[in-house]
DNA sequence: GGCGAAATGAGACTCTGTCTCATCTGTGCT
DNA sequence: AGCACAGATGAGACAGAGTCTCATTTCGCC
């Protein structure tokens, strides 16, 4: 296990900044992330981690999942099924288009939703601290992909 | 059980217009979900019917709350802590702001959120068919209540 | 190299949500 | 009012997600 090719993933990186351990399970589970095309769930990863033979217990992935999600290195989101899944992302307060067909995610910076949070607390007077977006819909290559949709359909 | 003070609530009349059967156990069910204060889970449905003895089973109560979610007489609000809850509201698209303190939900009818989706579509080539926002705050009420963040703490 | 604290894996456990299937009950029809 | 039948129900088995405990391992520091 020497031949490490020395690419520390951004996570690794934000999990040692953090103080944390860099242990062989978590650099394990970075790398796995790392190579997540789309969203993924905390089974798949498990299913991931047993596949490679990497001896990633299921705790140890949950564990890893909320110690990244609260670094900002990961992000969980609700699927539209009412799955949790995750996406890796850039530690920064941003939100996600995700794909429903393919499930890959892209960031948006900043949306302008500042205005909006305000006049909402107008509104209604509560103090709105926390907020969450996400949208769903076909990414580009899904939208190409697809015929196009026509009214043929009945 | 004859004395049915006539008020069938919305959601029973929302029901009846879908064609669903008004059945004994939906009836119990819209009128708890009409005594809730905030927003409620699954979990606590279940618990409300057995402690006044309503012999509503818990299948039940997951079948009714995922037709009333169709019918837009419920929705699901996913939590910061992942948990599903759901609040009653009127079938339209609008968003809820929920007080992380005692629970309850606002609706707010259109925050203009059009403009944005737009904007994000064509950033980032996605076709954005649906979307989710949840505001998470304090209520008026429990504001009012907090004797008012001071930084007197250290 | 050795130490202590942090992290881990295994597996029990809890909780949510789904499913099946035998039974029951609204509803429309007569 | 009575009937028939599709739709709805409850009980409980089941599947999966996530948490917890605890004995053991491992990282990071001295």
């Amino acid at each position: 296990m020497v031949v490490r090719m020395g690419d520390p993933t951004p996570i690794v990186t934000a999990l040692d900044r953090a103080g944390y351990r860099l242990t062989e399970p978590r650099r394990s589970l970075a790398s796995l992330i790392a190579d997540q095309a789309g969203h993924f769930t905390a089974a798949e990863l498990v299913d991931a981690a047993r596949r490679r033979h990497l001896g990633v217990g299921r705790a140890t992935v949950f564990r890893t999942l909320d110690v990244l999600e609260d670094l900002g290195a990961v992000e969980r989101l609700d699927l539209p099924s009412g799955e949790h899944a995750y996406v890796g992302c850039e530690p920064a307060h941003h939100h996600h288009v995700v794909c429903s067909n393919c499930g890959r995610a892209s960031e948006i910076a900043d949306v302008g939703l500042r205005p909006i949070l305000r006049e909402v607390a107008r509104q209604t007077g509560y103090r709105v601290d926390d907020h969450r977006l996400e949208l769903f819909g076909l990414c580009p290559a899904c939208l190409a992909a697809r015929p196009r949709p026509t009214s043929i359909t009945a």
